[in-house]
DNA sequence: CGTGTTTGACCCGCGC
DNA sequence: GCGCGGGTCAAACACG
């Protein structure tokens, strides 16, 4: 229950353009805040799951931020765009489940909610958040469990390629917070 | 006034 | 082919 700073420090730090802004980099133990993790990735080989995911996610990055849709496009909304030349990238996300009260994980990124559903085997709603920073095309997505509203799986999609935008500050008065929940 | 949230409708993939 | 469930859009709204 000590490397909850491990954990939340990684992504404080400003991320270099071509390392993981998020909590990746840190391998062993890294998740000590999250009382269960679980990556959810179609085929994400048995051996190295941790770098193959890493590269996958690099490789997505590099497609969405620099080409597929820019932002302001007016060509092919999003829903239509579909279509293009684009193969069919199942884009890699990777969930991990928080203990939490609140469902926003403040990471230091500026999230705008883009929709919220509800889900199947879950009386909780899905909240679905993008990056607002310009060309960043990263989401996430938030939900509770019903088995154990205390549990907040947090799912990432694609990688930041810019720096945070607030203080580490906050993050830390967010971090004690956390810790207050976490020691349960 | 700018920014973020709410919310219903729409789209699409997938299983039956 | 159809229905269901998940993901996204976008207009209206709320809030600083």
């Amino acid at each position: 229950m000590e490397n909850y700073q491990t954990f939340f420090s990684s992504p404080a730090i400003p991320p270099t353009s071509s390392s993981l802004s998020l909590n990746m980099g840190n391998p062993h133990g890294a998740y000590s805040t999250t009382d269960h993790l679980q990556f959810q990735n179609n085929k994400s080989p048995p051996a190295n799951g941790f770098l193959g995911l890493m590269s996958d996610m690099e490789v997505s990055n590099n497609i969405n931020s620099s080409q597929s849709k820019s932002f302001g496009g007016p060509e092919g909304a999003v829903r239509s765009g579909t279509k293009k030349g684009e193969k069919k990238i199942r884009k890699p996300r990777y969930a991990f489940q928080t203990r939490s009260q609140v469902d926003i994980l403040d990471d230091g990124y500026r999230w705008r909610k883009y929709g919220q559903k509800a889900v199947k085997n879950n009386k909780f709603p899905r909240s679905y958040y993008r990056c607002t920073h310009q060309g960043c095309n990263v989401k996430k997505q938030v939900q509770r469990l019903t088995k154990d509203e205390g549990i907040v799986v947090t799912t990432y999609e694609g990688m930041h390629s810019h720096p945070i935008e607030k203080s580490t500050d906050n993050f830390e008065h967010i971090l004690s917070q956390m810790q207050i929940y976490t020691s349960i």
